[in-house]
This record gives structure tokens, C-alpha cells and sequence, in this order.
DNA sequence: TTGAAAGCGCTAACAC
DNA sequence: GTGTTAGCGCTTTCAA
């Protein structure tokens, strides 16, 4: 591998010279600009990452922190982390991926303290979330992806979790319908602390009611089963309930199947609107395909991402804060109220 | 943040006892040791990785090209990753994460002459794979996960796919199925040169001729829909099946869809069984949940780790070839054969 | 417009 | 068993 000073002898400059032709911080004249340009080539130099770290103070390299923990990697995540790769690449930046537990403060003061990345990503944000207590003390640029209860002067990009309510209401309000069953989730230990469920469940009642239509809420937990009980007990509770609304996944599509064995047709007699804060890969998985209101996750890595540089960079006033709109799709799942339903 | 010589400082010894002491290369009195050992904690003392980057040699990240192009990721290669993940930080490196096209070579020329990385996994190999010369002129060590078409002197870790095909055939034949029909994946034009989907089709057809038991193919693409088309012409070709197999998801759920139109009961009529190359994610969300033949994805990318990590340490004689046995997992789509099947 | 030289934090001969 | 020192490849002041 050629070196700066291999370039410099065959140029005939000095080796400073070469390192100002490649950051352009000081004029050049087109002779000499030249000659160097030509010997790079030649050699096909790349400059070397660590050497150009060690001088620089400027690694290169973020990290991103996704503690997979029991449950598992969602696909959505992975669009956020597959986003945010691409996006530090276009910005010249590599990403590093850390996937240990949430509360392995120590491995995380290691990964900042051996002064390898620039900043880190964290996803997967808890209501009190201790990480970012370790960043800041580290005085380690960070962004969340997500928020804490209370993030102050922490910056973070997260999606919209009351614009996604709103949208599934006003959505399913607008097909006419008035008996709204929301299928929330019921909270298991490892969900204890984390947010977007809670803030879901809170938007969507608010919005229920701004809008004046009926919402009965029953819970279930991430399995097929617990949904088909579900979608019983909303039936016994509210027979005349004509949509159902719900975060979790698996249990929609326990609501669909029951609902096709009670002989009622999707999206005629029921409509089922899925929204996402994790999973999404049903979706496109049932019959008919499912309707869903998901968070934008390729937008919100990549703003996660420049919003990283900007802090590392020091172009950032204050925290940088930034909820970003979810997306409905409408596939086969969501159609007009039944007639019936509103004779009533 | 302490560096080396705050600690030397700190214990009264030369800066490279601390390095010793660190490393352990050198018999270091206990007395020192201790010394050492206190300033180092102390002043919360951690090496610094672009420092010892830039004189060993040696960087301590690995670098994961998994291009993700238009057929997404899949959960099944997240699964590869994160464990690859898991296992490199037990071994002391970082993995970064490149999502860039596949036939991105300059990119690939770039990260690895950049110096930053000591080695590569490859993900998603195609038949001929130009990555492999890339790696190969560069002298950058790399394991893939997959094959080329012949692999040669390279590196891999691979399911193996003939023993998956085996295992399904065997598992339905060990139910008494006497008839089977098999659910090929038509070729997307971005699946050409990708062998998987080949490899699982060929060891279905051998192992279900030596097993004597009669074999429908029929194709169909990654859809619901086109699953449903592919279990009326499976119907149509051969009333008589008692079990499908498939390494293709979406369909298969669409032919579990189809067969219960048809009131053929799973598994008491029908028996499925999903070969998974790629998703992963369907199996559980079907009712019954579905009966999988599945690579193991923590296994494989561990021990694509350790592969790399011995070719960097230079402790691998020759290439590191290792095909890992798929694991069936029998969930509730698979059953005996029905009596009218046998007594045909 | 260009060059010289002092580090960045660490490793690994080479001395003693 | 311990210290000295010459780099690793690069950035960036200071001089010219």
C-alpha cells in the first residue's frame, strides 16, 4: 500500500504538500496540484484511516447501538440501521454495529473511551434510559433514535407516535367507520420503560375522541392466539364494531384469521389497521394484505445520521430534535363501513 | 481521556512497561504489575484503538459487506449478522456494517485500502463473484458466508443445503408421505447467479428419488398469490399430494391460504414444510404455525468469525471450508400422512 | 505558494 | 525484569 511519502517523492513535493492537495485548505497551484494528482493515481493511494485518525482526532467511524436482547431484532429496526449505514457512507463515514445488551454500561464506556468513533447512535430508547447519562459524562456526541421520558438537551429523531395515531383514526374515520376496537399491548417485563406503545395507545384515545367516534380498547399479547381471543372478546364487548386498530403485529393477524372463521369478510364486514412500531413483516403476509400506518424508518435513520455529524461537527446551536411523520400504506385490510353499521 | 504515558507517569515506570503490562508478552514483577494496574484503573485507563491501530498493524475491526440491493434484507441474514456481531466483540473487534451494492467494487477497493479494516465477511455470494478477486489482488483476508460456484482457495462458512433437502424429504418420508410436490422459486432476474435456491431444489430432487417417493415441482414467485396459483396446479397434477414443500415463504402462505379454501385441513390433509433460504419471518404467523427446515444463522456467523479471525492471526493452514447442518423445527404444519393416502 | 518538523498514542525491536 | 527509542501515516503549526 503506498504512503503519503511515496506519493510526495514521486511528485517531488513535500510530504505536507500532498496532504494539503487532498483537504484543499491551502492554495495550490495547478503545476504542483497536478504533478501530486498524477502520482496518487499512479500509485492508487488511499490515505490511511488510522494514520490521518491518530493526527486528526476525527475517526471516521460511528457506531450505532441496537441491544437485541430477547426480543429479537424487528424488521422495522433494521431499516433504521440499513438507512443510517447508507446515509454515513454518502457523508464519508463508516458504521459500526454494536448489538450487546441494553445494560452493559461498561462495554459502552469501552467503545467510547478507546476513542474509536466519533459519536454513537442509540436505538431502542427506555423512558430512563442510562446510556445516555454514560454519553454525556463521556462527552461522546450522540443521537437517539427515539426518546427518553424526559430528553431535554439530548437530541433525537423519532417517529411521530401521535401523528400515528391520528392518521389511523382519521383514516378509518374517513371510511365511515364509528366502533373502533383498539387491540393494544399488553406490556411484558422487557417492554417495561419503552415508550412508543404507550404514547400510541395515548394518541390513538385522543384522537377517538376528538373525533367523537366509539372506542373500546382491549389488550393482547405478541401471539396469533391471544389475538384471536382478542378479536372474541371485542366482539362480545361491541358486536357492532366494524374496525380494529392494533401495534402488535401477531396478534392482527390472530384478528384476521378468528374474524374470517366468524365468517367475516375483510375488508367488507371488518376493516384492520395495523400500526407499526416494531415488527413489520406481516403485513404483506396476510389475506388480504394488511393496511398500516409505519414510521418512515429510511428518513429517520438518515436524519439520525446527519443529525450526528452536525453535533460532531459542532455546526449544531442546540440539541437537535426532529419527530418524523409515519406513513400510511392502504392495502387490502381497510375499506368503507358496512351500511349496516350505520343504519344502526 | 488518560493516555499511556499519564499512567507510566503515574506508576513510576517506563511508558512501555505499560504496554508490556497490558499485553503480557513480557514477565513483568508483581510489584510493578500492581502499580501499573492501580494508576491504570485510577485514571480510568483505556488503550487507545487508533494508537495501537497505527503501530500494530492491526486494527480490530472486521468489516461485513451485506448488500442489500433490491431484495432487502431478510431476516434470516440479520440473524447471520447480529451473531457475527455478538461474536466478533467476544473476540475483542467491531464488525462495521456496508450495505452497498454488490457490484460496488471501487467502494470495496476503498474500504479496504483505507487500512481500516482487518478483514472482511462477504454476504450474499453470487455463483461468479467479483468480489473475490478484489479480496483476493488486495490481500485482504475474508470468510464468505456462501459459495461461489467453486470456491477454490477461499474461505466460506455455508449452510448446507443438500442436508436441508435431506431433512425435509426424510421428515415428510418419516410421516408416511408418499407424494409430495415441491414449490420452486422461479428466478428473479436479481436471483441469477445466487445458489441457494439451486442447491436446496437439486438435494430435494435426489434425496426424494433415492427415497423413492413421488416428486411434483411446480414454480412459483414470492407471492401469496402466485402461492395460491401453485397449489391449484399441484392440486390439479397430483390430487393425490400429501405434503408440500417450499423454500419460498410468501407462497407457502399462500398455499396454506389456498388449501384451506379448498377444506384441505393442515396438517391432517395437507402436510407444509418450508425450506428457508432467505425471510424467516412467516413461519410463526401462520395458523397452523409452519414446520421449517432452517440454516443456523448464530452458527454460521460465529464460525465465519472465527474463520476470519484465525486467517488474520495467520493460524489457518489452508482455506477454511465449513458447510452447518440446517436445524428442523417441527411446529404445526407437518403431520402424518392420512390413511386414505396410503391405502390408494 | 511551499517545506520542515513536531506530534497524535501506541508497539516492538533493541539495549541493559 | 525494565527502560529507550524508532517508527506507524497523517495533520498542522511555524517558517520561509
Amino acid at each position: 500500500m503506498a504512503t503519503r511519502s511515496d506519493v510526495a517523492r514521486m511528485a517531488n513535493v513535500s510530504e505536507s504538500t500532498v496532504s494539503y492537495v487532498l483537504s484543499g485548505v491551502r492554495p495550490i497551484s495547478s503545476e504542483v496540484r497536478q504533478r501530486v494528482e498524477a502520482a496518487m493515481k499512479e500509485l492508487s493511494y488511499t490515505p490511511h484511516a488510522f494514520g490521518r485518525g491518530l493526527a486528526s482526532k476525527r475517526t471516521g467511524i460511528l457506531a450505532v447501538h441496537y441491544p437485541v436482547g430477547e426480543r429479537g431484532i424487528t424488521l422495522t429496526a433494521l431499516e433504521y440501521i440499513v438507512a443510517a449505514t447508507e446515509q454515513a457512507r454518502r457523508q464519508g463515514s463508516h458504521l459500526l454495529l454494536w448489538t450487546g445488551p441494553i445494560d452493559d454500561l461498561d462495554e459502552l464506556r469501552r467503545l467510547t473511551g478507546q476513542g474509536l468513533v466519533d459519536g454513537v447512535l442509540l436505538m431502542e430508547i427506555w423512558a430512563h434510559d442510562e446510556r445516555v447519562n454514560v454519553l454525556e459524562t463521556a462527552h461522546v456526541p450522540f443521537v437517539l433514535i427515539g426518546r427518553t421520558e424526559n430528553p431535554q438537551t439530548a437530541s433525537y429523531v423519532d417517529a411521530d407516535f401521535v401523528s400515528m395515531g391520528r392518521q389511523a383514526i382519521r383514516h378509518v374515520v374517513g371510511l365511515g367507520h364509528e366502533v373502533v376496537a383498539f387491540v393494544s399491548q399488553s406490556a411484558a417485563p422487557s417492554e417495561r420503560g419503552y415508550g412508543p406503545t404507550d404514547r400510541v395507545e395515548r394518541a390513538v384515545r385522543a384522537e377517538a375522541s376528538a373525533a367523537g367516534v366509539r372506542l373500546v380498547t382491549v389488550s393482547a399479547r405478541t401471539t396469533m392466539r391471544s389475538g384471536q381471543a382478542a378479536f372474541a372478546e371485542i366482539m362480545s364487548q361491541r358486536p357492532d364494531t366494524t374496525a380494529i386498530l392494533g401495534m402488535n403485529e401477531q396478534a392482527l393477524v390472530g384478528v384476521m384469521n378468528a374474524a374470517a372463521g366468524a365468517g367475516c369478510a375483510i375488508p367488507d364486514d371488518l376493516t384492520v389497521v395495523s400500526l407499526c412500531i416494531g415488527a413489520g413483516t406481516a403485513a404483506e403476509l396476510t389475506i388480504p394484505a394488511m393496511t398500516t400506518v409505519a414510521p418512515r424508518g429510511e428518513v429517520i435513520g438518515a436524519l439520525a445520521i446527519d443529525h450526528l455529524l452536525a453535533i460532531i461537527d459542532d455546526r449544531a446551536a442546540g440539541p437537535l430534535q426532529d419527530l418524523v411523520d409515519s406513513e400510511l400504506i392502504s392495502r387490502g385490510s381497510s375499506g368503507p363501513a358496512r351500511r349496516r353499521a350505520r343504519d344502526r
